[in-house]
DNA sequence: CGAATTTCAGTGGAACTGAAATTT
DNA sequence: CAAATTTCAGTTACACTGAAATTC
């Protein structure tokens, strides 16, 4: 995308800095996954699923901060492609307890491999130890931000 | 926003964590400017307008990283509220000269002031170098993947 | 002629809301 | 009863595309 000089009014401004910075960055994730015909949603999901195994919906959501309305389009995708099951919780009937395939399994692995290239694409510009910085930095705003601090 | 935990997967990956930081930032933003009546690039053309004099569509659009066509929207609305005005540039029919007018520098000052308070809450986790640091960083990124150094 | 500008009419992913149905 | 879960049916702001009309 073509620029001119940014107003100095948005320049400085760190909101305006952090929507711009992830502007490129979700085309970048968006059109890569899309190679493998996943949107992000799906790499989030499966994330959770693989590592803290059968849960119900909302808890999935809860951990990927996706809306329960847009879960559920989620987990319907993937498991129109097999890379999940969900099933009846047997200790509550309210909830479904979505587990993931070994299809999903492999499926993941590829994404990991796909999103893997595109952080190093992203953090190009950034020297290795401003790489751990901006991490350090972001996880601070999200920390504190979704879940303010109990003495807060 | 309730969470649990998020997967490993996402909490180090910082394609995530810049949009996880993006999305409250933008609703507090989003949020806080409508008590104005304004949306967030009504700021941004009003900034780049006020600094940067009359200047066609496109040039604000490049200035400000807004479609030509969200712009066209965005002076629309801004006209309607008499906060600028578009005349013929005499120097080529094609463009219009967008101009801002006293009633949106006023309007503008206005967004200032709730746009400061924004900032605070949002960079309230940092401390003041960490938000220099976080400020550098960000800019690091935007300058290079919206425009690439002539070098790459 | 090709290129640039403005405008209109869309699309698409994603964040979010409200409410119904079910179950605890 | 109230609260939680799943699902459906939306809305909204925004990034983006394609094309027409105009002018350089």
């Amino acid at each position: 995308m073509r620029r001119e000089p940014a107003p100095h009014r948005l320049r400085t401004l760190p909101s305006w800095l952090l929507n711009q910075a992830a502007i490129p960055t979700q085309r970048l994730v968006t059109d890569s996954l899309a190679t493998a015909g996943a949107r992000r949603h799906h790499y989030s999901t499966l994330a959770a699923l693989e590592q803290f195994g059968p849960e119900s919906q909302v808890d999935l959501g809860r951990r990927c901060g996706i809306d329960r309305s847009d879960m559920v389009a989620t987990l319907n995708e993937l498991a129109d492609i097999g890379a999940l099951r969900r099933k009846p919780d047997p200790a509550d009937a309210r909830r479904n307890l979505v587990t993931i395939t070994a299809k999903g399994v492999r499926h993941l692995h590829q994404l990991d491999a796909i999103i893997e290239r595109t952080q190093d694409e992203l953090l190009a510009p950034l020297s290795p130890p401003e790489q751990i910085d901006l991490v350090r930095l972001l996880t601070k705003l999200v920390d504190h931000h979704l879940d303010p601090t109990p003495a807060d």
